[in-house]
Formats: C-alpha cells, sequence, structure tokens
DNA sequence: GCCAACGTTGGC
DNA sequence: GCCAACGTTGGC
C-alpha cells in the first residue's frame, strides 16, 4: 500500500523537463534542509510511493507529472562535500542530519494541473499546497487527493485532445 | 518586485 | 526558554 507525497520544484532550479531528460528519468532528491521535511524522507517516503511534481515560483503554478520514488531515504551525501551548497558541517557520515530520495519520472501531464484547477475541485481544494504560508517542500498527500489529481489530469488531457 | 508567512538563530 | 531579528520561500 504506497503512500502519496507533493514534492515541490522551482522550475527554474529543477523542473519536469529537466527530469525527463536525465538518464532513466531518474534523479536523486538531495538539498532538503527542513527537519519536518526531513522526518517524511527519513521515515516515510517508501519505494514505490506516488509522488506529485509540483512546479512552485513559476507560470503556471502547477503540479506538472507523477514521479514514483525508486529509493526510500538514505543520507544525503552532499551535506558532507565541503564548499558544496549542500554542505553542512552538523551532518557527517557515522552521524547524518539531512536525508533524500531517489525518484523516476512517471508521467508529465500534457495538460499541467494549475492551482486554479485545484481551488475548483472539492477533494483537490484541501491539498496542504494550496494553504496560504505553505512552505514544506515534501507534502502528504492523501489517496482521495492523489486520485482526484490524476482525474482532473485526464480530464484537462481530453478537453485538451478535443479542441 | 513585493511582501506575508514561516523556520532558524542568537542574545539575554 | 523566550522572542526579536533575520533569511528564505512562494504566491501574487
Amino acid at each position: 500500500m504506497p503512500n502519496y507525497w507533493l514534492f515541490k520544484s522551482e522550475p527554474d532550479v529543477f523542473s519536469i523537463q529537466d527530469l525527463a531528460a536525465q538518464p532513466g528519468r531518474r534523479t536523486t532528491w538531495e538539498g532538503v534542509r527542513n527537519y519536518q521535511a526531513r522526518n517524511f524522507l527519513r521515515d516515510d517516503v517508501r519505494k514505490g510511493d506516488g509522488v506529485l511534481f509540483y512546479h512552485s515560483r513559476s507560470e503556471p503554478m502547477c503540479i506538472a507529472g507523477t514521479a514514483e520514488v525508486v529509493k526510500a531515504g538514505y543520507p544525503d551525501h552532499f551535506a558532507w562535500e565541503a564548499g558544496h551548497p549542500y554542505f553542512d558541517e552538523a551532518s557527517t557520515e557515522s552521524s547524518p542530519v539531512w536525508y533524500m530520495v531517489d525518484i523516476r519520472l512517471q508521467k508529465s501531464f500534457s495538460t499541467p494541473v494549475t492551482r486554479r484547477d485545484l481551488e475548483k475541485r472539492p477533494i483537490t481544494q484541501g491539498m496542504m499546497v494550496l494553504r496560504k504560508g505553505s512552505r514544506l517542500s515534501i507534502q502528504p498527500v492523501t489517496e482521495a487527493e492523489w486520485n482526484a489529481v490524476l482525474e482532473l489530469a485526464a480530464a484537462l488531457e481530453n478537453s485538451h485532445t478535443k479542441n
């Protein structure tokens, strides 16, 4: 029984198109430096979980597609590399502070599901990502929300195809 | 670019 | 342990 998540990324930094261009359409998800998000990565994100790939600070802000967790939480070794942007002297190999996971692209939506779309539907309008000031970059998603987003994406794809 | 919301830091 | 200051995030 998989869990579902929403991962935020600024497309100027790393977009779903960037993910699609990776070898095996797969990437490491490092650099999370928030304790609540860290706890999810370390304790709860498992292989096989579903990920909604969210574009923040972009036009439009949207869920751009889905991914699958291919490697569960493991220590973020970038925190150990002196001089690396994600370096943190508090984290060591024997006592890691930060964690990362690996994901693989599942589907890049032909028509992204925008915030406006999410706000329109009763189930998706309750999603954490819509809450004002919601800064958490790794967010849990309920199965109902996951299904509703996929339905929305399918509906948008159909209307796009017909026009 | 603006600014509200948030998490973290550090002085006390 | 409090809380003001600060830096960052992220929607608009």
